[in-house]
RNA sequence: GGCGCCAUAGCCAAGUGGUAAGGCACGGGUCUGCAACACCCUCACCCCCAGUUCAAGUCUGGGUGGCGCCUCCA
């Protein structure tokens, strides 16, 4: 598989470090409030990207982690009039909802900076006998003057970067782009001890010391929002890299923005949709859609009119999807004949074209384009009369390559409530006495509690809308 | 000032130098009591200029337009 490496600027072929295996780090949320739809984003595509290692055949390790020690946490508890600890764990909880309902699989672990102090120090520790590190009346500081391959992510000098450097310039650091690791403590913050006295860690080194942790000193794949590349990563790379000596992460992975009118949509801006909300108007599934229908490293805008368009789209899907049920249901005959075995070998082309896709640099537009290809396939070749062998090929391979994207994978509830029932039973009765007004009554009936129902050639269907 | 990205139909969006995927919308049709679903048909000379090449959306140079990072941010 070929992946685009930011280190590199060029898709390169991906090997892992133990064949077989992948271990890949992805930066998750600050938990202080519900995420947005560009949270949303990398958190998707990395869980497509890890199961299509899957799919592949790889172990894959994938570490996200919560920021559960921030200011942002420790300023929303304070107006909360709650612990920032009781923030994080609300939020974390309300991750997991959101997440869920994206279809996004849990990580192997969801690693906690509170609960990596210990690995914190000890990271700062060696920065510091390394000279990499220097303490300022219990402030620890990361001199990136003494790391000397500072840049190399974000293609920027350090000389560049103190021109363009809009920091405050502290007193106490030695030079402007210097970065906190360890942050002493303030009246009424949470603090740990430290051999630098009472504090709490910087925000960078989180994520150099979870990811050391769980997956090594040096990983297969970082992934994470372009935003992150300076100063995040770019400061994590110095910090595992000045800490180990080893290379942190061979293959750095960056999503593109999502955008509101052509501009970056962020917290710190104000026009961003929190996930949340938008679940009230559609099901989140169509925000996956929406996300994997455009290459991941391009920009993307977002509204509602685009998300009617996933929608539409997604619904087609699982028409298709659920027709196959039927199908298979309601055919008579078990053996493929040999016409049909003839056109389920010719279905791989579809597994094939879909692989290329994901292949190259995790195209999951292409990807896609695949699978309606084969469902127009399936739609056209496929009926009541079709033998359960060649409906099942056809349903297996839909599944096999839907499951990748994490798309169309709900199964239809199989049985609806009585009265719902009965009043079709009517509606077809009233059908089959030319009385169309009572039948269409029933219909929008049903239609006011959310059953869309469809009178097929082989018989009425329902859906929810 | 430094670094980087993007420009393909009404709206999205793929595209390995060889005569433009897919989705949504629109129009025509088959099916159908109607609607919907499904299927068939229709729908683009790829921002501009110059160059390289037998051949360029695809490479090179120059424009124009838009965006991002250099500060917390996915």
């Amino acid at each position: 598989m070929k992946l685009y490496n930011t280190l590199t600027q060029q898709k390169e072929t991906f090997v892992p470090i133990e064949e077989g295996k992948v271990k890949m780090y992805s930066c998750g949320p600050t938990v202080y409030n519900y995420f947005h739809i560009g949270n949303a984003r990398p958190f998707i595509v990395f869980d497509t990207l890890r199961r299509f290692l899957e799919y592949q055949g790889y172990q894959v390790t994938f570490i996200q982690n919560f920021t559960d020690v921030d200011d942002k946490i420790i300023k929303r508890s304070l107006e909360e009039g709650i612990s920032p600890q009781e923030v994080s764990e609300k939020y974390i909880e309300e991750y997991f909802k959101d997440a869920d309902a994206l279809l996004i699989k849990r990580a192997t672990a969801h690693p906690k900076v509170s609960e990596h102090i210990e690995e914190i120090i000890r990271m700062i520790k060696t920065l510091e006998e390394k000279g990499l590190a220097y303490n300022i009346d219990g402030n620890v500081y990361y001199s990136v003057e003494h790391f000397a391959d500072y840049g190399k992510l974000s293609k920027q000098s350090l000389e560049d970067l103190k021109a363009g450097a809009r920091v405050d310039v502290s007193d106490e650091k030695k030079s402007p782009l210097d970065f906190a690791l360890w942050k002493k403590k303030k009246d009424g913050e949470p603090y740990w001890e430290s051999p630098w006295g009472q504090g709490r860690p910087g925000w960078h080194i989180e994520c150099s010391a979870m990811s050391k942790k769980h997956l090594g000193d040096t990983i297969d794949i970082h992934g994470g929002g372009q935003d992150l590349i300076f100063p995040h990563h770019e400061n994590e790379i110095a910090q595992s890299e000045g800490c180990c000596g080893k290379p942190f992460a061979n293959y750095w992975l960056h999503n593109g923005y999502i955008n509101i009118n052509n501009e970056k949509m962020s917290k710190s801006k104000g026009n961003f949709f929190t996930v949340r909300d938008i679940a009230k108007h559609f099901d989140l599934e169509v925000v996956r859609m929406f996300m994997l229908m455009a290459h991941y490293r391009s920009p993307v805008n977002f509204s509602d009119e685009l998300l009617k368009q996933a929608e539409t789209a997604l619904d087609r899907l699982y028409t298709a999807k659920y027709q196959l049920d039927y199908l298979l249901e309601n055919s008579a005959l078990e053996t493929a004949s040999a016409d049909e075995k003839i056109w389920i070998d010719s279905l791989s082309q579809y597994r094939h074209s879909f692989i290329n896709a994901m292949e190259d640099d995790l195209n999951t537009a292409d990807a896609i384009a695949s699978i309606f290809e084969l469902v127009r396939n399936l739609n056209s070749n496929l009926s009541e009369s079709s033998s359960k062998e060649a409906i099942m090929a056809g349903k297996k391979l839909f599944a096999e390559l839907t499951d990748v994207l994490g798309l169309a994978v709900k199964e239809k509830e199989s049985k609806l409530e009585e009265n719902i029932e009965s009043l079709i039973a009517e509606r077809q009765a009233a059908r089959k006495n030319k009385d169309f007004k009572r039948a269409d009554e029933i219909r929008d009936q049903l239609l006011a509690q959310g059953i869309i129902l469809e009178d097929t050639r082989e018989g009425v269907k329902w859906k929810r809308a």
